[in-house]
DNA sequence: TTGTTGACCTCTT
DNA sequence: CAAGAGGCCAACA
């Protein structure tokens, strides 16, 4: 049958042309999770963002679940994601329990300028980075 | 196969 | 103002 699908990217500022991306069961199509490995690998060195802010970005606020579950695979993929770099909406580490230390993300966080007081980034709205604004969905 | 869990967010009472 | 429930998609038992 008619098969019009076309892969029309470049509609959007984010380049998901990259199916290699390996999730931790093995598959390789095109998910949800895979959206969200480009989009953190996207945010810049000294800046943060909040899963909710990856989900609204690919258009489902609802998933932020998602997100930090796509993360749990994270450090199983290639090139590494910087999920040290997303936290919740609160600004607050809650992911940090799930690296290799539970210091590591602070760690990580202090590297790129960003303090980190009682699990919580210091002047998290300073450092916030929305892909919806910077991106510019225009 | 179904049911529960999970690095969350938003709305409603 | 605070607490509770709902909702999304995917992996695991």
């Amino acid at each position: 049958m008619a098969k019009s699908s076309k892969p029309q990217k470049t509609a959007k500022p984010v380049t998901i042309e990259k199916p290699k991306a390996v999730l931790p069961s093995g598959r390789k199509d095109l998910s949800f999770f895979e959206q969200v490995y480009d989009v953190v690998r996207l945010i810049p060195k000294g800046r943060v963002t909040s899963y909710g802010a990856i989900a609204a970005y690919l258009g489902t606020r609802m998933s932020a679940r998602m997100v930090g579950w796509a993360m749990n695979g994270a450090h199983n993929i290639s090139p590494k994601v910087p999920a040290h770099r997303v936290v919740n909406r609160n600004g607050m580490l809650s992911g940090k329990a799930h690296f290799a230390t539970p210091t590591l993300m602070e760690e990580l966080l202090a590297k790129e300028k960003i303090f980190v007081k009682d699990d919580i980034i210091q002047d998290f709205k300073t450092k916030y980075w929305d892909p919806s604004i910077e991106l510019s969905l225009d």
